[in-house]
DNA sequence: ATAGTTTATTTGGGCTCCCAAATTTTTTCT
DNA sequence: AGAAAAAATTTGGGAGCCCAAATAAACTAT
């Protein structure tokens, strides 16, 4: 047993990761810090201490960046993370929106060669069940092309690839709505006014609001 | 994540009911920290707070034991360490003596619900890899018949069950004389002036010093 | 430019589990 | 019984991650 550092040191690389894929914003204390729910005086000394061990870089202009190393240790949690979605999705039969939370506690299991026996036995996935693309051993992910519905031409079909959100509210709606990666939509009309969408999904149509709109991302069918 | 309390106290939960299962010596804080590797006032001071939660029990003659809600707790903990041994091996392919490792940080998963689903996927098995019996929902575990290969009887065929030691370097002598639950031992003979034991396995004669044959437990074939 | 506001950092402290060393209690042995 | 040894407990302190509140620095807006 013995000190749990790794486990909160995994959660601000992931965090960090998160951030930096966002693009949106600087990446600094103050964003760390209301993304962990965490005072900034615990991030910047932690930060602080992943810069000693060289996983972070603390930028002049008080940004943090990950650097190689840390950016290959994210992309490993990311990988264990989804792989085990996978798992609990395809061999327990867990809903595909309710494995974040497992998932989160498994990811941080410690063995790189219990990863890849688990990837050969889900038979390679490329995506988890939220549509996310895996990782492979090299810390390698494919970016899959997808445009958020929002933006998404009136009249055309296409096929839901994943999700910009991943908060809990927002996966319970999309259940409720059957509305999951795979799924077919045909985009009927965008309402100038409010933002709003209206699709149509499975023979049924959907007002979707300009937030979910935005935050459901597609791909031509 | 937050905090950890829970998976120190799972530990010494764990590590309470091996030494009471034992059954030689008494549970106290020396014990105790002697199995722990940890120094005796860490574990008092811990057996304490536990005690305020009754997990355990602190006796007058300065013994330590689990309530009630502390034993359920420890099978629930076994329970899961050992259904996840089955997956290692049945599922993941590893062998059956390198999967304790990996259990000791899977059966920390928080979720009675994961649990289950993976016992009804892995076909409800009785026991584990190495022939300890499962804990079912309920905390109730078989107790199969056994005895030690030491005072099995000479001429007799036997059928290994479980190993009463689960160190490393025990599994890995056993892996290496190809003893594993389910091998079927003949015993040829004891000796008197060091208690050895000579068997005989898939067809070789063995020579098993007292401590290793004690360590090994057997039914009749 | 300067007052006012946000952002960043420092300071002092909390909680949990851990330890070494000093102390008290209990046991053991002559 | 009395001395020596072992066991049990107390004391004081460390490391890790956390926080609130007090500063200090940077940015905004008039």
């Amino acid at each position: 047993m013995s000190h749990f550092s790794r486990l909160y040191e995994e959660n601000y690389l992931k965090a960090i990761y998160k951030l930096e894929q966002r693009r949106v914003g600087k990446v600094n204390n103050i964003a760390l810090a209301r993304y962990l729910d965490l005072n900034p005086a615990s991030v910047l000394e932690m930060v602080r201490k992943m810069a000693e061990k060289t996983l972070v870089q603390l930028n002049p202009d008080k940004t943090i960046a990950l650097t190689d190393e840390g950016t290959r240790l994210a992309l490993s949690i990311i990988r264990r993370h989804r792989l085990w979605e996978v798992f609990l999705v395809e061999k327990l039969g867990y809903p595909w929106n309710a494995v974040h939370h497992l998932a989160e506690q498994l990811e941080h299991i410690d063995s790189d060669d219990l990863v890849d026996r688990l990837e050969s036995y889900l038979g390679f996935p490329a995506v988890d069940p939220h549509g996310d693309p895996i990782p492979d051993k090299a810390g390698h992910m494919a970016t899959p092309e997808s445009l958020s519905l929002s933006v998404a031409t009136e009249g055309a079909t296409y096929i839901v690839r994943s999700f910009a959100d991943t908060d809990d509210a927002f996966l319970d709606y999309l259940g409720r709505l059957q509305i999951r990666p795979g799924t077919r939509v045909t985009v009927v009309e965008h309402q100038e006014y409010d933002g709003s969408c209206q699709v149509e999904v499975n023979g049924t149509a959907l007002q979707l609001s300009e937030k979910v709109a935005g935050n459901i991302l597609v791909a031509g069918a």
